[in-house]
RNA sequence: CGGGGUGUAGCGCAGCCUGGUAGCGCGCUUGGUUCGGGACCAAGAAGUCGAGGGUUCAAAUCCCUCCGCCCCGACCA
């Protein structure tokens, strides 16, 4: 029996999908577990991703107008109590501070020592305080609309934690923003949402459904939370940026009250839209393979890794040179409006090593240069979304001409790739029975890869949602915005329906 | 919070059943040979065996208590 190929990562993709995920973070030095529970470090290749996210979400929330703000990391536990259904969902997983000083024992132990008149929340999300701040600021209908966006980190006390996906601190963006009108308000919310789907799709090369979140999947307060939906290459669906109209309900909690035209006291209407770190781990999930990472150009940490070939000692210098001249001739290219990074890779060390180190961490293209190279004018280059292989001599000119055009090229290839597989793993179903095969895996003991996104009609019966999600674990992920509509049965009640809805298990 | 598992060197693990004072692989350090795709040889550093208590001449090993972590479930971006 012949060996299966040695691969970079184990276990396989097809063989432990969860595992494989916990072990490509790692090998990509990404992030890591932390001495506390449930939340991570995030290591430097991995923070430059949030760096990128970051500068480009950035540019998108200012070019829609918005203007970043900051506001405090402890919430009045009061201001939580503020809106019914917002206590309900959030209550559970909330830090609470009780005690602003610790002092010594007789033990030589810490404890506790001044306990706080009211108790801090730790903000599991700012729709109370910010309300608070733009009941101040919102008199007159002139203040309106209040676009406001801040990056912060959150708490949220989870049970079950996973890199990235899930941890009980992460980082985040939420916009808040009041508009006089519920039309207005309403167009915010879309707005947001496309940026959020024009984002994932043009910049992490995953392709996403937008749609509205079933009452069941709605946020805490919202009147209406919309998402965009990935498909993972499990072929489970990750929810990979949200956008709330928030109707009246929390500007009637907090009070954000302005005069309109005709002098007439209203209350503001409100809506709430965020993205957090977990798109690190859509990304890691969409792309990579059973050899490490593979990261969007676009996005990447860096794009390029120079790897000098240094065995002689006695052309190490030129060889050195060479590579020099190459990074910084390169570092001056603009790509998708920055510079091309480039690593040089100088460590000692075998040359077979450090490759595969870098394609572990996904960087997208990779140069290897020794005096055969030099003396030739070329460099021998490889692609990460290529098999590694498959290496090319280019001429060095050629190089630096299609270096960018190149970057491009993989980011698209990944996106065509990650289109392809939701594609090929998207079904319309029309009845019970093939929802469940369609859910139920070969081998229940050790379930393999298998389901999808199943489109199927539901009129709208909270029971049978809940029913499908107890028993196979599958949820609907969104009712699609951009669906045709069409008139059919739903398959668990036989009520007449106006479109299809995604059913898939999720993150 | 319920069910299951696990804790021994930086990481991954063996040793425990049948007590005798610490071992393997990877990594790390040093030297050498190698080197155009995951090298090899040699020497070395590194562990209060999760914590506390008990039994014993003797405990990683047996007994009791506590703690951490992981997996499954309920909850979630």
């Amino acid at each position: 029996m012949a060996d299966k190929p040695m691969t970079a990562i184990s276990p396989t993709r097809a063989e432990d999908y969860p595992e494989w995920y916990q072990q490509v973070v790692r090998a990509g030095d990404l992030a890591e577990l932390s001495p506390v529970r449930g939340c991570m470090v995030i290591k430097p290749w991995g923070y430059s991703l949030w760096e990128n996210i970051q500068r480009v979400l950035n540019g998108m929330f200012k070019a829609t107008g918005h203007r970043n703000a900051y506001f405090p990391l402890f919430i009045p536990l009061s201001f939580l109590e503020k809106e019914a259904a917002h206590v309900e969902g959030f209550a559970k997983e909330c830090a609470v501070v009780t005690h602003h000083r610790l002092e010594l024992n007789a033990e030589r132990k810490l404890v506790p020592a001044g306990e706080l008149e009211e108790p801090l929340v730790v903000r599991p999300t700012s729709e109370t305080i910010i309300g608070a701040m733009f009941a101040k600021w919102i008199q007159s209908y002139r203040d309106l609309p209040l676009l406001i966006n801040q990056w912060a980190n959150i708490v949220r006390w989870e049970m079950r934690t996973r890199l990235f996906l899930r941890t009980t601190e992460f980082l985040w963006q939420e916009g808040h923003t009041a508009h006089a009108t519920e039309a207005e308000a309403r167009e915010e919310t879309e707005r947001m949402l496309k940026v959020y789907a024009e984002f994932a799709e043009q910049y992490m090369a995953m392709p996403v459904i937008m749609g509205e979140k079933t009452a069941a999947e709605r946020f805490p307060g919202a009147v209406a939370t919309y998402s965009i939906e990935a498909m993972m290459q499990d072929r489970k669906a990750l929810q990979a940026g949200t956008s709330h109209f928030l109707g009246q309900n929390f500007s009637r909690a907090s009070e954000i009250k302005f005069l309109d035209a005709a002098g007439k006291e209203q209350f503001a209407w409100t809506t709430s839209w965020g993205v957090s770190t977990r798109l690190i781990g859509g990304m890691v999930m969409a792309h990579s393979d059973d050899d490490g990472l593979i990261l969007p150009p676009r996005l990447a940490s860096a794009h390029v890794v120079i790897l000098p070939i240094l065995h002689k000692e006695a052309v190490r210098t030129e060889v050195l040179g060479y590579c020099d001249r190459l990074a910084a001739e390169l570092r001056a290219l603009n790509y998708c409006g920055q510079p091309v990074t480039v690593e040089l890779d100088t460590r000692e060390g075998r040359g077979g090593e450090k490759v595969w180190n870098w394609i572990k961490k996904g960087i997208p293209i990779r140069l290897e240069i020794g005096p055969r190279d030099i003396a030739a004018d070329s460099v021998s280059m490889t692609r990460r979304d290529r098999p590694h292989k498959e290496r090319v001599n280019v001429p060095r000119a050629e190089l630096v001409r299609t270096l960018v055009s190149k970057l491009e090229e993989i980011q698209q290839s990944l996106l065509e790739r990650a289109r392809t597989h939701r594609d090929q793993n998207m079904r319309r179903i029309d009845s019970k029975e093939e929802l469940v095969r369609f859910f139920t895996p070969q081998n229940a003991e050790k379930p393999e890869i298998h389901g999808g996104f199943a489109l199927c009609h539901w009129a709208g019966d909270a029971a049978a949602e809940a029913q499908v999600a107890k028993d196979m674990g599958v949820t609907i992920r969104c009712i699609p915005l951009e669906s045709e509509a069409e008139p059919g049965r739903c398959i668990f009640t036989d009520q007449p329906s106006t479109r299809r809805v995604v059913f898939a298990k999720a993150y």
